[in-house]
DNA sequence: GTCTATAATTTGATAGAC
DNA sequence: GTCTATCAAATTATAGAC
């Protein structure tokens, strides 16, 4: 079965804000992408905000799932940061492109407020992951140092168009843990 | 003597800037809020890129600077670690906003050619600094690693609108330089 | 759902007077 | 150096036909 439109306006919305940042996209990139008018585009989004907001909640939907249970009694902590690490890379690798809360989150207080909500929500289920994963290990890691390293590697591997320091982050992360 | 209009647009571009993005400023933002018209903010500086440019390499030199030497023989590593977080505590606290290679550096390959190649001869230079900084301890911290972790707590602290995760990053490089 | 048409605003940028 | 005046293009968004 084909993909609907609204999904076609997310994927492309989501690629783009990801590379070029959320004023960095317009309707009519969007609606000439996916070979439509911009008004159609307002149809299934009304506004950018709320664009902005189902593009962030899918994102954060897709992610979090990815990274499964933060508390298998089978698993040990860095089994998990090691998934954790890996979803980044792979985001990495989607496109080439960052998460898409390295460019949300550093603009986060110019964003529409139904955006920024998203963005924020998003941000503290993934702190909310990293804090069970890590409670039954005695690591000194806090989860906004693992947060923070694994963000931030990934814009340094935009500079470099290199996955490098994203596995660099990985190996301190798991080996810490 | 009083500030120089050059200087004026500048504070107040990289002010903006930091805040909502590189698209998040406009000419006539600037013009107004320092009281000129906007051509007058172009005959100082003639194109969005350059004026891009400036704003990045006067905050890269102001920030590696600031930074001193990496290899003062009767500093420890710690020492110099210390220092670089501070830079970025001191940044975060300026406007309560993010540093600027953490807002450019995310949408680096959207901006203009003459504004992109400074952002990243500031990371070369900051990576360097880093790593003669750390060039005769035997840590396994990556300089990558370094200036990762403290990129990504910046965004961070933005959220929680909080120096914490700041602090948290300094300490856990600082101990382990 | 998609289109045409358009409104209202903002953007980066320039020409030329003072 | 700053101004007025202006441009061409792009932006988000809406009304109404099909």
């Amino acid at each position: 079965m084909p993909k609907d439109r609204s999904e076609q306006i997310l994927d492309f919305a989501e690629r783009e804000i990801r590379k070029n940042g959320f004023d960095g996209v317009s309707f009519r990139d969007i609606a000439d992408a996916i070979g439509v008018k911009s008004a159609s585009v307002h149809y299934h989004f009304p506004t950018k905000a709320n664009l902005g907001a189902e593009v962030t909640r899918r994102y954060a939907t897709r992610f979090i799932e990815a990274l499964g249970s933060a508390s298998d009694p089978s698993e040990t902590s860095s089994d998990r940061m090691r998934r954790l690490a890996d979803g980044y890379i792979e985001a990495y690798k989607e496109d080439t492109s960052t998460c898409l809360c390295a460019v949300l989150g550093s603009v986060v207080n110019h964003l529409p407020d139904e955006t920024s909500k998203e963005v924020r929500g998003y941000y503290a289920q993934l702190q909310e992951w990293v804090r069970t994963a890590l409670s039954q290990s005695d690591t000194a890691l806090a989860p906004n140092v693992v947060v923070g390293t694994l963000q931030g590697a990934m814009i340094l591997a935009l500079f470099t168009d290199d996955a490098a320091p994203l596995i660099e982050a990985k190996n301190h992360i798991v080996s810490l843990a």
